[in-house]
DNA sequence: GAAGAAACTGGGAGCGCTTCCAGCAGACGG
DNA sequence: CCGTCTGCTGGAAGCGCTCCCAGTTTCTTC
């Protein structure tokens, strides 16, 4: 049985049980060389007996090493983490730490309290790392990380800059693969509602898709500048039949909008895909249950999320990853 | 301009700069009383001069208190923080947290490893507090967290013990506010797809809906045991069909289950809700853009983690809270 | 104006761990 | 048998902060 007294053991305590001094029980916990087998083996039995582990918080002034690093989300809006995209990236940077000692500080930056915390952090060296999914255009935050002496890789990348270390989806790769889907079945007056244009997602998927239409030729003029919402997809969608009613299929820059402008097609009488073809982005859960259900770009979210984790570790190695730039892929449906 | 020095300012160094002691800077650092107003406006300056944050490791090792807390998921299936469910209790329980000056440590013991080092830190007080969602019947760590030395507070309930300080929705009365709502609509032969058996969220939602049924004298024995999972309510729902040809409702116990019923009694030819009239549980976003849209019960989940983040600061201040029980309510849509 | 209370002040002892370093014992070759 | 190496040991100095305590100053009050 191990103990249970109130009191935490230290490591003074196992040195004094197996008989050795403090230093080497602590080579022993670490296994650090030095050691002799004998004490060794005392140490290691002192600890089971006693139940021993180590404080964490000690150990951390000791080294100074904080033993976790941060997932931040920075945004403007309080819910944004409400999406399932970020618990997937959870899920994935939770898979690699696990493998290692280190914790997983979930730093949502989105009241200024919180901004002023991660910058505090940012400055000050409290964690180990940080992981940084920056949301909004030029979020100040994202400058201060990049310039930190605390590693620090990017989920996404700023619209204003290129930061040193960052894991991304192909946006733009993926808006051309279904833009180019759009053409090879025949559309020929191809629309698109872009994203927010202040994050870089929404700027290299509208860059996507106006690839793929100077490639084949065809006008990329039937544009409308969507935020990513479902009643912004409508309200975008209402735009496009006023401007361009002959446009036969629209590329949404996500699925959240192409709901919203698929409700509207309908209420204007269109068939889908008959009358207009519709595509989305990121392969959500919900793109698989819309009537018809919905031709989109699928992002690896998790391996995102593993690979940050996987680059911080890297950086923290004292490695100099390369910046990472995940695919893409077309999942059709009968949206198209 | 703040000190970009590498090295970290330390209070020394504050307290050296401001001409007072060490002592005194703590003091107005934390400001505690016992320090004249001179003293205390010198060291404030000092402080911004040199850009000062406290080291938190430290103070952590000197206060015996870590500063932070953990959100805890336990559960056998790595995917299930990937559940937007989470996220919203991370948004909840984020939001609390923000107010005060702890950390949010995510914890998903899913892996052995995660369950060991879950199992340490209940063992070692390595954090202040835990929230432990334990989403398997009889999961040894939330016997384990009950009768640790810190502060722990569930969300939800074990199957097989009701813990001191819990939060959780209405499980039982949301089921038979749905049930009672089919019979009042006048369903007679309502059948239900209930959720796992081993979480508390299933036995209580079956309960919830044999109670409706009893007040009303109505049959309750058209029961299918189903596991949470879309897939699972679409073949619960197979065999529901085959040994109850005769139904009118049922009451699903998951929205995804639902789904996944629902997509098998269009397959069998019945109308919704002409036929069958269909009731989820959760209300996931899903739910609105359902085929019909879908009748549920909905949760605050955003509210229950909050709720566990205040009574857990409660607990903390060494108050002791009731447990809480969240009232869930029927979103009633097309599908009813 | 003296005695006692009240408020301030800084020294110093930790919190539990890591790590440098000087000291030693045993091994080995000459 | 002595000098040199190698590998083990434990003492001690921190890491940066809090907080107790004894000492000092200032303020009351009669």
């Amino acid at each position: 049985m191990t103990d249970h007294s109130r009191r935490q053991v230290t490591l003074d305590e196992v040195a004094e049980r197996a008989g050795v001094s403090r230093s080497a029980a602590s080579r022993v916990i670490n296994n650090a060389p030095h050691v002799s087998k004998a004490k060794r083996e005392a140490v290691q039995r002192a600890v089971t007996d006693l139940g021993y582990v180590p404080n964490a918080t000690a150990r951390a002034l000791a080294t100074q090493q904080v033993g976790a690093v941060v997932l931040a989300i920075s945004s403007d809006n309080p819910q944004v983490f409400a999406d399932p995209f970020f618990a997937e990236v959870a899920v994935g940077v939770n898979s690699v730490l696990e493998e290692t000692e280190l914790e997983l500080i979930l730093q949502l930056a989105t009241s200024s309290r919180g901004q002023t915390r991660l910058e505090q952090l940012l400055r000050t060296r409290q964690a180990d790392g940080v992981m940084l999914m920056s949301m909004h255009g030029d979020d100040p935050l994202a400058q201060l990380a990049e310039k930190s002496d605390v590693p620090v890789v990017f989920g996404g990348t700023p619209t204003n800059f290129e930061p040193q270390y960052y894991v991304d989806a192909d946006n733009r790769g993926g808006a051309r693969l279904a833009t180019e889907h759009l053409v090879a079945t025949g559309r020929r007056r191809i629309a698109t509602i872009t994203g927010r244009m202040d994050e870089s997602a929404g700027t290299a998927r509208y860059k996507g898709y106006q690839e793929a239409l100077a490639v084949a030729g065809l006008d990329a003029g039937r544009v409308v500048y969507g935020d990513f919402s479902e009643e912004g997809g409508g309200q975008a969608m209402e735009q496009l039949l006023a401007e361009h009613p002959d446009l036969d299929a629209v590329f949404v820059a996500s699925d959240q909008m192409a709901i919203g402008a698929m409700r509207v097609l309908k209420l204007a009488g269109k068939t889908i895909p008959g009358d207009v073809a519709v595509v989305g982005f990121n392969d959500v859960a919900l793109a698989r249950h819309t009537e018809p259900p919905l031709t989109t770009v699928a992002q690896p979210i998790q391996s995102l999320g593993r690979e940050m984790a996987r680059m911080l570790l890297a950086l923290i190695a004292g490695e100099s990853p390369t910046p990472l730039i995940l695919p893409t892929r077309l999942v059709q449906r009968a949206s198209s």
